[in-house]
DNA sequence: ACGTCATTTCGCGTATTTACGAAACATGGA
DNA sequence: TCCATGTTTCGTAAATACGCGAAATGACGT
């Protein structure tokens, strides 16, 4: 994780919309959620939606999937760990730990 | 670190300047860089870097302290740990483990 | 082929972000 | 007090992000 990709990431999740849905897509689980289940859920409207997850998509943190005739979207652990460790190593005083005491 | 709060600093991580700036002053530790200093390593105008330096500091990344006649700007680790632990708990799925198979 | 459901793309108006220079403000030394 | 240094505020112009409805695309059942 370099800093462009990071970058993107923290601009995808520095969103109250693209947050809460990405918060939804984790706690729903890594057999993704249909993008229109995610609109019911909190109240979007198809295009914003649309928009939000091209966002989470270009930035990596979710992956899709075809399923019959709706496209699940699931979150994608990977990059999150990514952007855990790209904090830890470039944005704490060399050691890790300085960030996390109870780690 | 509740949701708000995350936004808050991912927003003022997601941006080239801005992120080059905290990882340079994470680079020259805790005690603090005066902003001029930062504003030659980086080719930055002062209007330019004081605008950024007031972002990360709204958003809690760094914390500032007058010393004769500069003003030294210092990486705020807590915030970084909180960052950290926002992601660890409400983006990973349950298990922190999920996103770190390293850790 | 047709209609329908699921999703994306497009176009628009509006709001926010960004960089910059000029000016203002603050601090400390002569 | 006057001046130089360090930093912020202000005003402006260009770029980007946002939400929405309308229209387009894609996939499936009949």
């Amino acid at each position: 994780m370099d800093q462009p990709l990071a970058i993107d990431a923290f601009a995808a999740l520095a969103h109250d919309t693209r947050l809460s849905v990405f918060r939804l897509l984790v706690r729903r689980g890594p057999g993704g959620t249909p993008a229109m289940e995610l609109a019911r859920l909190l109240d979007l409207r198809p295009s914003t939606l649309s928009g939000h997850l091209s966002a989470l998509r270009r930035a990596g943190l979710v992956t899709t999937q075809r399923h019959h005739r709706e496209i699940r979207y699931a979150p994608n652990f990977e990059a999150v760990g990514g952007l855990v460790a790209f904090l830890l190593h470039e944005c704490c005083g060399g050691k890790a730990g300085d960030c996390l005491p109870g780690l």
